[in-house]
DNA sequence: CGGTCTCTTGAGCAGAGTCAATGAACGTGG
DNA sequence: CCACGTTCATTGACTCTGCTCAAGAGACCG
């Protein structure tokens, strides 16, 4: 069918936000690309420079994040396979934050204005760029709230909870066994808290039996409770079609 | 050169994002659209209702939030003339927050079929309605970052300075007063802090001669300091052409 | 073997929350 | 024109969640 599949996980989650023909499917899938594996920790984008290329997150973990002068570092978004890094960014002239590596990545690199021309060329492409753009904002208003009208415990239970759900979603997890890519340090950018408060939250919820924790990985053992713990409700990842 | 110019401040607004030809110009400002006027605090969505419309404010200011079930509120944006209410809500199935009006405002109720319709025939108006909600999104970066990183004083700075910038770059204020369209409850919604910690803040901010305040005014006294208190820096409002 | 990164623990502190009461401004209806 | 209710702003006393600083332990890697 096509030449080429390497952006074959971008194109589901296209046409997960709109209906796609074969010939939207195949410009999607044309897409002039520039392949590049990542290590652990590399930086993909930085803030302010300018967002000549879009990148496509092939497989692993990446995150986004805006750092304050003070040297404080929050986390903004968590990443994974076949989504577009930093789309609100590539509208503007520069990148609004900056995305790093969590975990060895592969991403293919576009160009802002083929991105952009297969926009034109194909409105529902558009609307689905539009649709992406529009869940990773519905995204950050979970996040604004968990950390703005959550306690530590809760915020923490949330985040858990969002990791497993997209990761069940992906289908890429075994059972009630998930990958943790942040540190406990990332974890506390994420929700607004210190690394060693997010140590001693940590501690509580595999006391009670909520998670269990190995480097790199976490089980839930008790999904309904951990839910309530953090008013988990996943509407708001628009997972389901 | 229009017969209906309702729409115009919707139209400024694409037209900040995508350069529009004329006959993109008169389809939106050609959009069918149902006008109404609405008091202070009344509702005009409601999360997890169906988004059948989508609205725009013509004049006045209103505010996104969303409630957690402890009847916690977190404000997730403030709008105002022009903007598209909750535009990311508008490609999903249900709305995903509340809004209401914060002063009287006018707003045209324009179906979401034909917004979609529109952006179909002018792929130029998709890309603007894309880049307005990677808009949106930026601002709601900023505003995880300023609750999940900044003290009280820094938050409140920050989003004074945000509500002042925004007027400024509007038009819509005199000199160095700006209208505050936010309680002090509200300010606490928006910055994760308690109605009561505002108030004692923002006595702080009065007695050190940064600001002053009046009835649904503020009044920016040193600009500068200000927003070093705040840390802010306008980019992510995405307003300088 | 030493260095780095991450997790862990303890002690003390403080920023922000809670609860409760009072006051000022405003609109409304009698 | 006044009495009343409502909404916001303000204040005080007390509590507590989460932060700071500091040090140590385990894992991993070159």
């Amino acid at each position: 069918m096509s030449p080429d599949d390497t952006l074959a996980p971008f194109l589901l989650k296209l046409e997960r936000r709109a209906w796609l023909g074969t010939a939207e499917k195949e410009a999607v899938l044309g897409l002039p690309y520039q392949l590049r594996s990542l290590e652990r920790g590399s930086s993909i984008i930085r803030e302010g420079e300018s967002a000549e290329r879009c990148h496509i997150l092939l497989s692993g973990f990446a995150f986004s994040s805006r750092c304050s002068p003070n040297g404080a570092r929050a986390v903004l978004a968590l990443h994974m396979d076949g989504e577009a890094l930093d789309i609100s960014g590539c509208t503007a002239e520069d990148a609004s934050c900056d995305v790093q590596a969590l975990t060895s990545i592969r991403v293919a690199d576009v160009s802002r204005e083929s991105l952009w021309s297969l926009a034109h060329e194909y409105p529902q492409i558009g609307v689905a760029l539009w649709r992406l753009t529009a869940r990773s904002a519905s995204v950050l208003a979970e996040w604004l709230v968990n950390v703005g009208r959550r306690d530590a415990r809760g915020r923490l239970s949330h985040l858990i909870c969002e990791i497993a759900q997209r990761q069940k979603a992906q289908g890429i997890c075994i059972g009630a066994d998930y990958v943790m890519p942040l540190t406990q340090e990332q974890l506390g950018d994420s929700t607004g808290l210190t690394s060693v408060h997010v140590n001693r939250v940590m501690q509580g919820l595999r006391k009670d039996l909520l998670i269990r924790c190995e480097k790199g990985r976490v089980s839930i053992l008790d999904w309904e409770r951990l839910k309530r713990e953090g008013d988990f409700r996943p509407g708001y990842l628009q997972l389901a079609a």
